[in-house]
DNA sequence: GGGCGCATGTAATGAGTTACATGATTGA
DNA sequence: TCAATCATGTAACTCATTACATGCGCCC
């Protein structure tokens, strides 16, 4: 639901057509979220279907029109609605790489130690990305600021692991 | 793949059968796995097909027989490989609940503030359930750590977006 | 006798991605 | 002229969940 919440929220402040969102999305929240463009217009289909959107055709010469997509009240409604929700509720977030870390024992520490630093270097990568990510004005520096704790904190627990392991060597 | 890397990873210590395994994921890592139990029965006859398990039948009594899961030479092959690269490369994890700070600004923030803090309260509990957790031993203590280290820089974040909205006020 | 735990599974559904398909415009 | 960008979409597929279905044994 909370691609739907993204999709509503950004038409809430401005109507946009399907490839403008995606290129909004992709291009301010690359570091915290990642829509397809596919999904993007498979979404949208989705709420106007609901009744959550409607959308009026623009067409600039001769390319493919462009969808614009505007809100309606019953789209403004499920959105609240939505927000509420979504801040009231806490989902925990799963991590795929703990799963590995498990059965760290099953391979000599030294090749564990190799392994683990080639995640960590895109872990750092990650970092460094969101530090030079563009400015995040008003609204949208919460989910950015969040993501930079949350990597920093990553990357920070990692390099006690990598350590410890360094020193059963 | 991480959840056949689970999977392969406990048969690769210990035969098991289906019901077996669920109990052990759902009783040792709940914290941090939530694998349903159909699932664990549809991977498991899945990698049976694929190869890379075998099973026997047990019966006690009239019970309905336990299905009894060895790992085969392909399955041991299988399950190195997915550990290889389930260390050597970093999975962003995504989080749902960033959405909603995006639009935090379109709800009067006395009210923002009372809806996270609900969401607060259910981090709180994930915080103490994973403090009074089951021994973690050897293997398993890496991932329980990082859900800890990773609740505890959950909490302390949330509570700071908290006392900002609350001096908005 | 009724509910819980043990033990298995199937069918339908959901949520999202991948790969494919189209076609005009812009810039090197 | 060739690639990239703009702009849309469909079909097939993957992964996992939900809901359903079955049936024995055990304990109160």
């Amino acid at each position: 639901m909370e691609r739907e919440l993204l999709l509503l929220g950004l038409l809430q402040k401005e109507e946009m057509h399907g490839y403008q969102l995606h290129e909004f999305i992709d291009s301010f929240m690359q570091t915290c979220v990642d829509l397809k463009k596919s999904t993007a217009y498979y979404l949208l289909e989705k709420m106007a279907k609901e009744g959550y959107v409607t959308r009026t055709e623009e067409r600039e010469g001769n390319r493919p029109p462009r969808r614009v997509y505007h809100l309606t009240a019953a789209g403004e409604e499920c959105f609240l609605a939505l927000l509420r929700q979504n801040l009231a509720s806490y989902l925990p977030a799963t991590f795929a790489g703990d799963t590995g870390l498990t059965f760290l024992d099953n391979l000599p520490a030294s090749e564990a130690v190799s392994l683990l630093e080639q995640r960590r270097a895109q872990l750092a990568e990650a970092v460094a990305a969101i530090e030079r990510a563009p400015l995040h004005t008003g609204t949208l520096q919460f989910m950015i600021e969040h993501q930079q704790v949350h990597l920093q904190s990553e990357l920070a627990w990692l390099d006690s692991v990598i350590a410890r392991l360094s020193n059963e060597e």
